[in-house]
DNA sequence: TCCGTATTGAACT
DNA sequence: AGTTCAATACGGA
């Protein structure tokens, strides 16, 4: 699903839990294919037909959300609100993530920190990995992660994205 | 099991 | 201020 936003449209997929996954703007044309299921031409399906109708109002109530809390991310502020997550990851990677979310906006920290916060002061370098794997960026806010040299570091949708996002939020390298 | 990584800190120029 | 290097935990193949 689109969400639309002065940078472009990101991409919000979402699961019968929640948001699940976001992607950047594609750089020039942005396509959308929707992915609209054919409705069900059998009463047989009636249960499950309505229970999905259900599950589309509720996304559509997420993604009303989402979209809200991703301007106001891209604009250098903290969203009051966020749809529910439903990050796929493993342990691991669900405790980083987790992490991250606690880092607010103008604030930042290293891989080593975060890896010291979850408990695996040593793992420093599988925090990097598991911040690339970072299903929903921006709103799991990976780029409020430096290098220990308060330098970049690295970035799964570009550098670019990095440095302009922390720097709406006032961060200075 | 092996390989790459969005690291780190120390020891060197 | 830059470069090299080893230690290192994890995830994917």
């Amino acid at each position: 699903m689109p969400a639309v936003t002065p940078d472009g449209k990101f991409i919000a997929r979402y699961s019968e839990k929640g948001l699940a996954g976001l992607d950047f703007p594609k750089v020039g044309r942005a396509f959308y294919f929707n992915c609209r299921r054919r409705g069900n031409e059998s009463q047989n399906y009636l249960v499950k037909d309505s229970s999905r109708r259900l599950l589309q109002i509720k996304i559509r109530a997420w993604h009303r959300l989402t979209e809200a809390a991703l301007k106001i991310v891209l604009a250098g502020r903290e969203p009051k609100k966020l749809p529910p997550l439903d990050l796929a990851g493993t342990e691991f990677q669900k405790s980083v993530w987790n992490a991250l979310r606690k880092i607010s906006p103008g604030k930042t920290k290293s891989y080593g920190e975060i890896a010291r916060t979850i408990g695996r002061p040593k793992a420093v370098r599988a925090v990097g990995g598991a911040c690339g794997a970072n299903p929903v960026p921006v709103l799991v806010p990976c780029h409020r992660v430096l290098a220990a040299n308060k330098k970049l570091g690295g970035f799964s949708g570009g550098l670019d994205w990095k440095r302009s996002l922390l720097k709406r939020e006032g961060v200075k390298l």
